[in-house]
This record gives structure tokens, C-alpha cells and sequence, in this order.
DNA sequence: CCTGCAATTATGCAAGCGTATAATTAAGCC
DNA sequence: GGCTTAATTATACGCTTGCATAATTGCAGG
């Protein structure tokens, strides 16, 4: 009889369920320390389970980082839909939810600004996860655009374009610095701004439309 | 009698033109794949040198890359001095000028995007890296600021604040889109809209004091 | 209950990492 | 022109990495 017990015990849980949960766990150590911190052993330490397991589920760890990439933007793409589920039917009420979720945590934030980061350089090597970040930064920016010419005005598709690529910047650049400096910020100054300088790009008044008082 | 021969010949380089050139290697290979890019042997390798001699200039890696970003830092400001010296007088022309610039290659290109996003992480980490950051960030949009308050109107101080942080959300926002997706828009057409943008927020017509043409 | 199989763990390997230290050599000085 | 010394190279060590493979074990179907 062989010395037993120093085996650990385990439980078998299902595919997608071990699948998702690797996911998770490099998502959240990218985010935390890079693409760096993201090392098998320590994804794997993460998720409960041990090394060998990840290239059971996964071809190899790149193909991982490809799912995850995948996941996450399948599931920030679901959370701008949320918003606009349970927001006012009025355009510009609508559209001012729209840019006010988009500049409050969750989404602002460092560990999602840390995320973001650590995919950029593969965005520039790998043609696959370029591909989903190119659909899902379109996706968003059209997204943007059919609430600005659901707006009750006259707007040629020209100049919608360039708003919407606009205010998709004006967006972003906020976002980015109210993540990497918050307390560069006064509490609510980001999404304020956001408002007052998408209203301005669009020439209306976006402040008034929002339900919640911004200081 | 050993035998020689094998050694590498090399020659002697004054202690700061090592440093610059170890530097540089750092960025250029950060900027191209991210941090895990750069290593001490691939710094050395492009920088014409032994990986040794990375630990005579410096105490460690991570003192390599605090300096690298202090001069990456640097070279920013500069960049930005240089093209207000060499801009007109006129207040709203030496604002386009200013935008513009901050919206073409070099500042807007994939790599300057890598090398910015590999240093992101470490924001969050090292306290060093931060302050320089925070310092860089600020002393940019300070310089904004004195741009838009030099604006033959009146306007209060908590204007001029809100307006600067709009703006360089607009820049930092198509900076970011430019140079991460570069093939989305048509040539000129970040400029364009970083103008058109800030010209809206400020409101005031910008696009017509630019000298060059945007197509 | 037990038997078969897939899920999971354990172990090992080659390569690459940052770092320490010793051996060499280019170049200024008298 | 040899001497000195700092700049540079060479080598080695311990650790971590991703990956391959073998050994176990939980669990469902008869």
C-alpha cells in the first residue's frame, strides 16, 4: 500500500464552470498587477485548482488570454446595454444616462483602466484579439451615434459621425484620467464635465436631464 | 598562454552617453511589447552592450525603468515647449496649434499608445512612478489652461478648470483611439474633430486659425 | 458495490529571468 | 611604453516561467 493522503482533495465541477472561473482569475490578476502577474500558477492558484488543469480546458495559456479577452468584452458590451434597458425613453435623458454610466465606477476605475492596459500591446500583435477590440470600440462609438441622432433635430450623417467619434472621445479621455488619478477629481467633477462637454459638442443641455444631482 | 580572442571587443563611453543608450533600448522595447519586453538581456542586446554592464549603471532593473520613465517624462514636456516656441501669438492660434500637435504622429502613434500603457500598472505600484505621472499629467493641462485663460474673454477660475479638464479629456480621448486604431479614420480626421471639440466647449471657432489645411 | 473514465493533481524539464561576482581590456597618465 | 584603474565582458547561480506527461481520484452507470 502506497503512502496516500498527501494527494489534495478536489471536486469536479463542469466544464464552462472550471472554464469561467480560470477566466475570472486572469482577468483579475491582469487587472491587479498586468500581464505579467498573470501567470499560470498564479491564475490557477486563483481559480482553486492546480497548474496542470489550465491546459486541460486550454490549448495554452495564449489561448486563454484570448477567451478572457473575449469574455471581457462580451460582458462590458452587456453592461451598456443594462444601462440603456433601464433608462428614461426621452433622447437626451437617455443619452445623459448613457454618459454618466460610462463615467462612474464600476466602469471608471483603476482596475478596469489596468485591464485595459494590459491588452494594448497585443492589440498590435495578435489579429484576433485586434479584431474584437475593433467591434467592440465600434460597437460602442455606434452605439453612442444612434443616441445622438435620436435627438429631436435635423443632423446630416457626416456630422453625426464626427460627434459621435467626439463624444467618444471626450469619454474616454475622462475615463482614463479620472481611473489613473482619482483623487485628481472632486466626487462627481468626472461625469459633470462629461455632461457639460458632451452637451456642448452636441449644442444642448444635458445637465438638467439627469435624475441624480451632481455636486 | 590563455586563449583569447573570444572576448568581445569593445569600446569605453562616457558614463551619461551609457545611461541614454540603456534608456532608450528600455523604451523602444516597452513601447514595442509591453514591459515583459523588456528584459535585461534584450536591453542590452539592442543598447550594443552586455547584460551585465545594465547592473554597473544602474542598481537594479526596476531603477533602470524609474529612470526610463523620468525621461520619457521629460522628453514629453520638451516636445510640448518646443511647439509653443515655434507657434504665433494670436491666443485661439496658439491653441490650435497646440491641440494639433497633440493629435498627429509622433504623439499620436501605436507605440507611444504601448509604451504609455506599459507603464500604467505601475502607476498603481511604485509611488515614484506616480508622483512623476500625476506631475507630468498635471503640469500638461496646467499648460491648457494658460491657453485657454490667455482667450481675449472673461472667465472665472472654476470655468477655466472645468473647461481645461474637458479638453484634455478630448485630446487624451482621440489620442487614445488614434493610435490604438488608426485605420478607423480618415486622414486628418482626428485633428479635425480635436478642434472642431475643443472649439465647441470653449466655444469658439478654432478650426479656422490653424495655418494648415485639414482636409 | 464496483468499474471505467474523465477530471484533476503531481512531478519534472528546458528555457529564460534578474542578479552576483570574477576575469579581461581599453584608455588616460606620468 | 608600461601601469593603473574603471569600463566592460564572461560565467554562473537560484528562481520562475510555460508546458508535457504520468499518477491519482471523484463520480456516474450498470
Amino acid at each position: 500500500m502506497a503512502v496516500t493522503g498527501n494527494r489534495r482533495k478536489f471536486k469536479r465541477e463542469g466544464e464552462t464552470a472550471r472554464r469561467d472561473a480560470l477566466i475570472d482569475a486572469a482577468l483579475q490578476l491582469m487587472a491587479e498587477g498586468g500581464a505579467q502577474a498573470a501567470t499560470v500558477r498564479a491564475i490557477a492558484d486563483r481559480a482553486g485548482v492546480t497548474p496542470g488543469l489550465i491546459r486541460h480546458y486550454f490549448q495554452s495559456k495564449e489561448d486563454l488570454t484570448r477567451a478572457a479577452y473575449g469574455t471581457l468584452m462580451d460582458r462590458m458590451m452587456a453592461a451598456n446595454l443594462l444601462v440603456l434597458e433601464t433608462s428614461p425613453v426621452d433622447p437626451a435623458a437617455r443619452l445623459a444616462a448613457f454618459v454618466a454610466a460610462s463615467l462612474r465606477p464600476p466602469v471608471v476605475d483603476a482596475e478596469a483602466l489596468g485591464l485595459w492596459a494590459a491588452f494594448i500591446h497585443k492589440l498590435r500583435i495578435d489579429p484576433q484579439i485586434r479584431l474584437a477590440h475593433e467591434a467592440a470600440y465600434l460597437a460602442y462609438r455606434d452605439r453612442l451615434q444612434l443616441l445622438i441622432s435620436a435627438l429631436p433635430r435635423p443632423a446630416d450623417e457626416a456630422t453625426l459621425r464626427a460627434q459621435a467619434i467626439a463624444c467618444n472621445a471626450v469619454i474616454d479621455g475622462l475615463w482614463l484620467e479620472g481611473s489613473a488619478l482619482p483623487e485628481a477629481f472632486d466626487p462627481g467633477e468626472i461625469p459633470r464635465i462629461g455632461l457639460t462637454s458632451v452637451g456642448a459638442i452636441l449644442n444642448l443641455d444635458l445637465l438638467s436631464h439627469l435624475p441624480e444631482a451632481l455636486t
